[in-house]
DNA sequence: ATGTAC
C-alpha cells in the first residue's frame, strides 16, 4: 500500500490553499484510489489541477475540479426584514432573536417563526423555523441533518420500569451503541435497505460515505442523543394511536445522521458559501437554489441522510424490541432537524427548513422531549400558519454546556436524578437536567400549536460515556 | 452535531 499523501504534498504540486486541497485527499481515501501507487496519484492530481475544467463531470473529481477553477463572483444583499412570529419571546436570548432577524432579510425568505426552546446556533438559530422560495439553505437544516426522536409504546405497565432495573440497563447497554468508535461488529450487524440506496453512487460527494454509513448504522453518537425507557401516559382518548387512556412502558431515542449528515452538511454549505456570497452576518446562511446541480445533490443527499438517521432509530427500537420479547403497540417519530416542499395557506410552494423544531400540520404526531427529570409530551399538530405548522422540539438549553460544567456539582446532579427516580447511565454536567428550560412553561407557550395527547417520563436513560 | 484534521 503506497503512503498516504499529504496536504503539503498537494501543495508542493502546485495546489492551492483552500477547499481543494482537502477534497482532493478525502478522496484519495476511497478504495478504488487508494489502491493507486504514490506516483500514479501524484500524475493524476496534477492532470486534474492543469486541466481542471475536463473534470468537472468526473464522478470523483468534478467538486475539486471546481473548487480549483475560480469562484463565481455572487455577492448577495440583504434586503428588507419579513415578519416573523415568536413563541415564548420571554425564554428566547437576545443572540437567537438578532440570528432569525438576519434570516428574515434574505431575498429568498418567504416566512418564519422562532419556537419558544431557541437558542443560539450556526447561521440559523436552533429553533428556528425558515420558509424560503426555491432555495435551500444547509445550515437552517442543521448540521445533524435528520436529527429526530422515536417513540415506541410497549404494552407493558409502568411497575415493569422499577422490577427490572438492572435487566434494563443492561438491555439497554447490549443494544445501544454512544460515542465515536464504538460501533456495531460483523456479527452484531443488522441490514438496511437504506444501505443499497443509489444515491451513494450517483451523488459524487457520497461515493465514499457508504462504508461508513454501513458501519456506524444503529448507533446513537454523542452530545444530547439518547436512548431511554420511561412510562407513557396516555391522556387523549380520541388519539391517533388508537391506544386506551393509561399508562404504558416507553422506549425514546434521539439522535440523527451520525458522520453521513455531518459530512453532508459540511460539504454543501461549504459549496453554498462559494456560490451565494452573503455579507458576514448572513454568511453560514448560504443557499443552493433547487435547480442548480449543487441544489438538487443536497436535496438528494439530505433526504438520503434523513432516511439513514430513521434507519438508525428503527434499528434500535428493533434490538430493544426483541431483547424485551414484546411488539410495539404504537410508534411516534419525527425528524427535526430537516427541511421539507410544503404549501403555505396562500397556495405558495415553499421550502420549510425546521432546525430543532418539531413538524406540527393538522394532525402530524410528534414528540418533544423534556429532560431527564421532567416530562416529554406526545403532541398532535394544529397546523398554525403562524408557526408554519412547527412546534418546540425540546425544552431547550438554559445553561450552555461550558457553564454547566463550571458551575454544577456531579453530586448534586446525582441527587436530583435519584430524588425523580432517573437511572443514568453515561451523560456529563452539560446534559444534566437543569441545563434546560421548565418545559412546562415552553408547552404553555405553543398551546396553539400543538395538542398533547400524552406524555412520557424518562427513567432508565442511557447517553454517551459512563462505560 | 461530527470518520473530533485543511
Amino acid at each position: 500500500m503506497a503512503q498516504q499523501l499529504r496536504g503539503n504534498d498537494l501543495r508542493e504540486l502546485g495546489f492551492p490553499e483552500g477547499r481543494a486541497i482537502g477534497l482532493a485527499l478525502a478522496q484519495l481515501q476511497r478504495k478504488h484510489l487508494k489502491r493507486l501507487s504514490q506516483t500514479d496519484q501524484l500524475a493524476l492530481l496534477k492532470l486534474i489541477l492543469q486541466t481542471p475544467t475536463n473534470f468537472l463531470t468526473d464522478l470523483d473529481w468534478s467538486h475539486t475540479a471546481a473548487a480549483l477553477l475560480p469562484p463565481p463572483n455572487r455577492h448577495i444583499e440583504l434586503t428588507a426584514r419579513k415578519d416573523y412570529v415568536t413563541f415564548g419571546s420571554e425564554y428566547i436570548e437576545p443572540g437567537a432573536v438578532h440570528q432569525m432577524e438576519t434570516a428574515m432579510k434574505l431575498p429568498v425568505t418567504v416566512g418564519g417563526a422562532l419556537m419558544p426552546d431557541a437558542h443560539f446556533g450556526y447561521g440559523l438559530p436552533i429553533g428556528g423555523v425558515l420558509a424560503t422560495d426555491n432555495a435551500v439553505i444547509p445550515y437552517a437544516v442543521g448540521v445533524d441533518i435528520g436529527c429526530r426522536m422515536a417513540l415506541s409504546i410497549f404494552p407493558l405497565p409502568p411497575q415493569y420500569l422499577a422490577q427490572r432495573v438492572q435487566e434494563l440497563k443492561a438491555v439497554l447497554l447490549a443494544t445501544t451503541k454512544f460515542g465515536n468508535r464504538d460501533v456495531f461488529r460483523h456479527g452484531q450487524k443488522l441490514g438496511h435497505a437504506v444501505l443499497e440506496r443509489d444515491e451513494f453512487a450517483t451523488i459524487p460527494f457520497l461515493r465514499n460515505k457508504q462504508e461508513t454509513a454501513a458501519a456506524q448504522i444503529g448507533t446513537s453518537g454523542g452530545g444530547n442523543h439518547f436512548v431511554e425507557f420511561g412510562i407513557v401516559e396516555i391522556l387523549d382518548p380520541t388519539n391517533e394511536m388508537g391506544l386506551p387512556v393509561g399508562q404504558y412502558v416507553g422506549l425514546l431515542s434521539h439522535s440523527g445522521s451520525r458522520g453521513l449528515g455531518a459530512s453532508v452538511a459540511n460539504h454543501y454549505t461549504k459549496l453554498a458559501m462559494d456560490t451565494c456570497q452573503l455579507p458576514a452576518e448572513a454568511k453560514h446562511l448560504a443557499w443552493l437554489t433547487l435547480d442548480s446541480e449543487g441544489g438538487q445533490e443536497y436535496w438528494a443527499a439530505m433526504n438520503l441522510a434523513g432516511d439513514y438517521a430513521s434507519a438508525c432509530h428503527h434499528q434500535i427500537h428493533q434490538r430493544v424490541a426483541k431483547a424485551l420479547g414484546e411488539r410495539p403497540l404504537a410508534k411516534v417519530e419525527n425528524h427535526h432537524n430537516f427541511a421539507w416542499k410544503e404549501r403555505l395557506a396562500d397556495g405558495r410552494e415553499v421550502i420549510v427548513h425546521r432546525k430543532g423544531a418539531t413538524p406540527a400540520g393538522a394532525g402530524v404526531l410528534g414528540v418533544i422531549p423534556g429532560s431527564m427529570t421532567a416530562p416529554g409530551f406526545i403532541v398532535r399538530g394544529r397546523g398554525a400558519a403562524e408557526s408554519l405548522s412547527s412546534a418546540s422540539h425540546g425544552a431547550g438549553r438554559l445553561m450552555s454546556r461550558t457553564r454547566a460544567k463550571a458551575e454544577l456539582g456531579e453530586a448534586d446532579v446525582r441527587r436530583h436524578l435519584q430524588a425523580h427516580g432517573v437511572e443514568l447511565i453515561g451523560g456529563g454536567l452539560d446534559e444534566a437536567p437543569m441545563t434546560y428550560k421548565d418545559i412546562f412553561a415552553v408547552m404553555q407557550s405553543q398551546q396553539e400549536l400543538v395538542d398533547v395527547l400524552g406524555t412520557f417520563t424518562p427513567k432508565i436513560v442511557r447517553m454517551e460515556g459512563g462505560v
